[in-house]
DNA sequence: CACAATTAAATTGCACGCAATTTAATTGCA
DNA sequence: TGCAATTAAATTGCGTGCAATTTAATTGTG
């Protein structure tokens, strides 16, 4: 119900403004920094979250399903499907852990370990088209951090 | 090939550590922020891509597919299928533009504008629990704003 | 006016994300 | 030891995103 006949801006349409959405900012750099990342994937072969998927994995061969997930904040759900395809693409190996039949054990293939070299130009790449200095990409990226550990925390 | 036998770290290896990604960071938070508005949105009856293109409408009603789609970033393929779930919900009708048959047209229903009332609280339930206060949230949302204005630019 | 070029949506196909459920292995406790 | 509870992946189903193509309407040009 409005108290004049005009139309007026009350402060939960001013709230509800999506140039207001801190959400909608993070969501839409997202989906436009995956179409910056396309070109170069396509280049190796791979999709926007596999490259995060080999990204855990040259840091760290080995990891079970779960652990993969704790650091990409995905589950089995998504990762499943998606270590499949880097699996038939060569690139990793999926195989039960004889210690506990319940985990699967990731592990990069020569491929896979080889394909770290032709990404080592990627971020710079990136970093270039987003016309970020490195300075204020990192300083940005520790922000983002920072929120995201608050809303998953 | 290594200059030394121990471990080395060089600086490709540090700029492909998952942690130094604005990219990853953007993504998880993006998904993170999808995840809390969920609950919220769930009683709304609405998806989060639905509540964003609601959010458009409601700022400015009767917009093509292809306005909404400039105005959020995402295309035909997209929003298509979106915006018949949003009718078949009747929330929005999607009629030709007589001036103009290869548009339609999206407009909210009486429902439709009715749920701008029970979203008016969404934001600022999705402020607290992001533990933000305003003025960072602002902050953020402006500096990540303007990095897509410089990736879609 | 004819007709090629352009434009707007819709469609198709594929890869996510994720909630919910299922399957299988391990743990813990009486 | 037996067996319920827990844990780890996989599976199912649905809703995006998006590239590529298709369909249909409009525009522009000779």
């Amino acid at each position: 119900m409005h108290t004049r006949n005009t139309p007026s801006t009350t402060l939960s349409d001013q709230a509800l403004r999506l140039d207001n959405q801190l959400c909608f900012a993070l969501y839409s750099a997202s989906l436009a920094m995956t179409k910056l990342y396309k070109p170069l994937l396509d280049e190796l072969g791979i999709t926007y979250p596999q490259y995060l998927a080999l990204l855990v994995l040259w840091e760290r061969d080995g990891l079970t399903v779960s652990e993969l997930g704790e650091r990409l904040y995905l589950d089995s759900g998504t990762l499943t499907p998606l270590l499949k395809r880097l699996e038939t693409a060569g690139l990793v190996s999926r195989l039960r852990d004889t210690q506990d039949e319940r985990r699967v054990l990731v592990r990069l293939s020569a491929a896979g370990r080889e394909l770290k070299q032709r990404a080592a130009c990627v971020p710079g790449c990136v970093l270039q088209a987003s016309q970020c200095d490195v300075a204020e990409a990192m300083a940005l990226t520790h922000q983002i951090q920072a929120l995201r550990n608050r809303l998953t925390g």
